[in-house]
DNA sequence: CTGTTAGCGCGTTCAC
DNA sequence: GTGAACGCGCTAACAG
């Protein structure tokens, strides 16, 4: 309403929008006022800070977040790193790590890397230009220029959804690769002969790898003198629709085997409804197991055999350990190994 | 590595970060010289372009975008508001606005609001404080607070995923009515005699209301004389599970239902899989219709018969027509009906 | 508890 | 084609 004084000198743009100053001049009161009203509402008198709350309100000031940054050198951003938006597990994750973060004032930005470690350098390079707090990233392996850009920004760090003995800084997840070794104890015990595994691994997934790693091991460790028997499709996309390929591919490769690992639920789900489809009795003829517990696991005819993992509790925790440390706190722990679940069910 | 001098008077703390200036003394020009590389990198004699560039790599220079906001007036931000993060079709739909965009030099920041009107309030008041340069919505329907908000940003909006005749600005995406509504006279050319819609439906979901909505007028169009069957559960989560709940509800309500109208593919799905547990005949004894066609829609046995709706398509032609403001060329058109389409499949 | 002053890092404007 | 000066909107530091 009222027509701010044109200033002389250099013309500028200038905001359309209602500063602090407009809320300040509104209130009767001086800017950096209506800033401590907003950072630190105990820190004025009741009087002031109705006063200036008022003036918020009938202006409908909106404070601007990159001139706070700016002046204050603190983002209240943090940076999270995933390899796909659209993956439910990591969509988890981040709702669990929003949820946390969001209470403490902090706003997450999104980058996604498409499971290639060139795109996760790029990602990285390009939320370091809005100057993050704190950083999360799903996985423990990452390119030098990536942990070397990390290390100079000297903000938190929390990696997830694995395992590592020297993680960049915090670390929060579990090990992919005794997950897996547990399914083979399992399979094992169950009687099974030829545990076979199964999967698609996109480049830089990692944890896929990992996983079969896990597989390798506890082969050797339950069944010595037995071949792993793996059937590992690089660039093929983690659908139902994959699985049931890979679900032929398997038969056509390992006809003995009577048990399939999957590396994931989402491969594992498509293949046992590829079994109904193909009247493959699950489990008598052909047992499966996959990796997640997805919901869909829970509801399958009949249920599969999984192995569950703290896809929401690994983005809450590592909120936790970032507002902490983001409070400069001591942190209560480096590294948390939320662990995995071995869910047995019908299929397996 | 040279130590910038220290300047007198009040003393600040200053960024440990490299700033444009340092990468400026490095290459021997004026950091004006450096802002104009990095912005228009044809602007300047390509020995300049190549002694700043050097310069920016060995510095491992990162641009402060918060610095090139405030100064520019622009963010290089689009804010995002959908429903629920870990909702597949919702981040698909982000996937398509993401890539497109971040072709076009614009960082997606998010915002979900658990399909409640009032944390929708709260969500766009927080993302203004971005100062975003466009907002993509999820929905049309706002509160008054969201819309004179979002009118007073002055900025392109675009809301999606439902139809309506007059958007905010402007609007991609396709009526959930006229689905339905096809989906009923779908069901009519099938000869299914009392076709019920079935659905849960969290407070915000218009959407699904807007569902609702479609059956009661396919109904009235294309089963003259029959009083609409619906079911609806308010805050039930949108799972497999309560797809299963539903399937008991909905029979012990409506016993002689041939066919059940799920309003998502989710429920839908859930509900076959209880079909199956509980020997009841899909389509035979009771056929079954989902929406959204998900990816197991086509994975399931009998194949679920499904409206398709573009869920990436959205997110992309949202972007598109953003930028396409963003660069103040003329729009191509205001509003773009995606449309839907019904998949058949065995289910129904 | 409140006001004044200076400057965060960059882009725009203007002069050369 | 390049440089100098100024200010975007806000907050830290200091004074009272």
């Amino acid at each position: 309403m009222t027509e701010p004084e044109k200033r002389q000198g250099r013309r500028r743009f200038g905001t359309n929008s209602v500063t602090m100053a407009d809320v300040a001049q509104v209130a009767g009161v001086s800017a950096q006022t209506v800033s401590r009203v907003l950072r630190d509402p105990e820190g004025c008198t009741p009087q002031t800070r109705e006063r200036v709350e008022a003036a918020i309100r009938s202006t409908r000031y909106v404070q601007n977040l990159a001139a706070s940054h700016l002046a204050s050198n603190r983002s209240m951003t943090v940076a999270a790193v995933i390899p796909q938006i659209a993956a439910s597990v990591f969509a988890e994750t981040l709702q669990g790590l929003s949820n946390v973060l969001l209470q403490a004032g902090y706003q997450v930005i999104i980058g996604h890397t498409d499971y290639s470690h060139e795109r996760e350098e790029a990602v990285v390079r390009s939320l370091l230009g809005r100057r993050p707090d704190a950083f999360f990233l799903v996985g423990t392996r990452h390119t030098d220029a990536v942990r070397e850009m990390l290390a100079r920004a000297a903000i938190p760090v929390v990696e997830s959804w694995a395992w590592t003995r020297k993680p960049i800084d915090q670390l929060v997840g579990f090990s992919n690769q005794e997950a897996l070794a547990a399914a083979v104890a399992y399979a094992q015990r169950s009687g099974y002969r030829h545990p076979t595994f199964v999967g698609a691994a996109r480049p830089g997934d990692d944890r896929a790898r990992e996983r079969l790693d896990g597989y390798t091991t506890g082969m050797a460790r339950h069944y010595p003198g037995q071949a792993p028997r793996s059937l590992v499709v690089e660039n093929l996309p983690y659908t139902m629709g994959s699985g049931s390929t890979l679900l032929e591919a398997a038969r056509a490769r390992f006809p003995d085997s009577d048990l399939l690992l999957f590396s994931s639920d989402l491969l594992a789900s498509g293949a046992l409804l590829a079994c109904q489809r193909l009247g493959i009795a699950v489990p008598r003829q052909l047992a499966i197991m996959g990796f997640g517990d997805y919901e869909i696991a829970r509801e399958l005819n009949p249920g599969l055999t999984t192995i569950a993992v703290p896809t929401v509790r690994m983005g809450e925790e590592a909120a936790r350990m970032l507002v902490q440390r983001l409070r400069s706190e001591t942190p209560a722990a480096r590294k948390r190994d939320l662990g995995f679940e071995l869910i047995e069910r019908g299929s397996a």
